[in-house]
DNA sequence: GGCTTCATGAGAGTCATTCTCACTTTTGGT
DNA sequence: ACCAAAAGTGAGAATGACTCTCATGAAGCC
């Protein structure tokens, strides 16, 4: 059992951004949009926290066409997926037809277990296209 | 217009390696397969290559969890998707649900274009679980 | 055979991400 | 409040995949 993580000026602004922010964001972004507002934080730190709360399923993590992880605390926590912008991030939460079920039977049926799946939509917003 | 690609040594070898591997494999995995083989290659050698084949849609890439990318030549040219083993790159070609008008059907709907989607499954193979 | 042009590769460079480690803060008693 | 133990922080170094540079080599074409 491990300790509850400890409440840090750090996690907070951390925590902070990401619940303003409505896109997916890179590491690197939310370290820019921290020190911007004055709530500086270390570099690695922003990467620990939020690789912390992506274990704790408080944000989704993506990867971008460039294998880059994007973070996103999203509205609903129950399973979902998005369509995002290449451009700017700018995300819409979706249903997708029921994958999962789908998922495991043929995982199953060629022997394979713990399976996990990926469907995610790119495309571009209207903003990013003007 | 561009000239078409020229015959060497070292795109049969990638080429021929690939062939031969059923597996979805990086391009670091499949320099040293190369290298063993004795079909010695350089390293940025395999990786332009293996772009130029991607963009030929002569094989299929995906970024595995660390956001490294895995090549393969499949077996369809047909669009498809995949049920790849987290462990050993073991993959299994599948017939996914029809994403592809639903995609764009959402897509279109939040103002998006040029949508584009990811469906793969990742699982633990028989072999890699013994 | 010559020649033009593309391909190659060794090594340097880039860039996201992780690690190190000395230093600072929280937290949980007291 | 006080204090020690343990976790958190951050600047900079390290890692690792991938790309770029550029001098040299090899294809394709006459």
């Amino acid at each position: 059992m491990n300790a509850p993580p400890r409440m840090t000026r750090q996690r907070t602004a951390v925590a902070d951004a990401l619940a303003d922010l409505a896109d997916f964001r890179s590491a690197q972004q939310l370290h820019e949009v921290l020190r911007s507002r004055g709530d500086s934080v270390g570099l690695a730190t922003v990467y620990r926290t939020l690789q912390a709360l992506a274990e704790a399923r408080e944000v989704d993590v993506l990867r971008n066409e460039d294998g880059e992880s994007l973070y996103r605390r999203c509205a609903r926590r129950e399973h979902h997926h998005h369509l995002v912008c290449r451009g700017c991030g700018r995300t819409v939460e979706i249903d997708g037809p029921t994958v999962e079920s789908w998922a495991s039977t043929v995982g199953a049926a060629h022997g394979f277990e713990d399976i996990d799946h990926t469907v995610e939509l790119w495309g571009t917003c209207a903003d990013c296209r003007s």
